[in-house]
DNA sequence: GCATTAACCACAG
DNA sequence: CTGTGGTTAATGC
């Protein structure tokens, strides 16, 4: 028990929603776990007995497919991570590893489905959350689905820009293997996009600093494939 | 057929 | 781990 949550500043917008009771509930089987780079937080196969959410830090969600590992999606805080492996399988569906340091609160499933169950608004902020990440699910499957290559890598390269980094100047946390797990492409298809989009001055690279020169060119090639 | 795309392989930094 | 070149298979015109 670290933190006493009725003060942390980097509670979930749910737990906003929180009666002073139940939060003083929560801070008695909350406990904040710090994760260094490569750390897994959550393991496939592994049963869940708590919620992750994570405070701070940013993550890798990725699932071992038939042929190889398939990055989901790439997450920062604060976000749940795998609300839908901990709340309908006992099992969690799929890893979750850290990519920078971080730092995440596990919470008793138990506590976390009381509060469900008792608390309407809280259940309506976790309810939204699933479903904005759903929707962006979708989308992102049909992107990946549709687009060519340097589509995917061009999206990739917006969505760190634009979600994670809030800045066209950025280092690329993740290898061009990772990368070509999470844009389904091969690694040596991220190396050869990425020095074509350098060659034709949309970026400039150096090793993994990635500076976006042509937003709009970017958004050109991420849109039509 | 011919061109394009991207994965796979191999090899060098 | 990364970048690049050659090869190959699939797909579209």
């Amino acid at each position: 028990m670290v933190d006493i949550c009725q003060y942390c500043k980097q509670r979930s917008k749910a737990t906003e929603s929180l009666e002073f009771k139940e939060l003083e509930k929560l801070g008695h089987t909350c406990n904040e776990i710090t994760f260094k780079k490569d750390q897994r937080i959550v393991v496939q196969g592994a049963v869940a007995y708590n919620i992750a959410f994570l405070k701070e830090g940013l993550v890798k969600i990725h699932q071992r497919g038939p042929e190889k590992e398939q990055i989901l999606k790439v997450s920062k805080a604060p976000s749940y991570l795998g609300l839908p492996t901990s709340l309908a399988s006992r099992i969690n569906q799929y890893t979750v590893t850290a990519i920078t340091k971080s730092k995440v609160c596990f919470i008793n499933n138990e506590i976390f489905k009381e509060f469900i169950l008792n608390n309407g608004k809280f259940a309506y902020e976790i309810i939204m959350d699933l479903c904005t990440q759903e929707l962006d699910f979708y989308k992102r499957a049909i992107n990946q689905i549709q687009k060519q290559s340097a589509g995917k890598i061009a999206e990739a390269l917006l969505f760190f820009a634009n979600d994670i980094y809030l800045s066209d100047n950025f280092t690329l946390p993740l290898s061009r293997n990772d990368m070509g797990d999470l844009t389904c492409s091969s690694r040596e298809t991220v190396s050869r996009v990425l020095s074509d989009f350098a060659h034709n001055h949309i970026i400039e690279i150096d090793k993994n600093s990635i500076k976006i020169i042509d937003k709009e060119q970017l958004k050109v090639i991420s849109k039509h494939g």
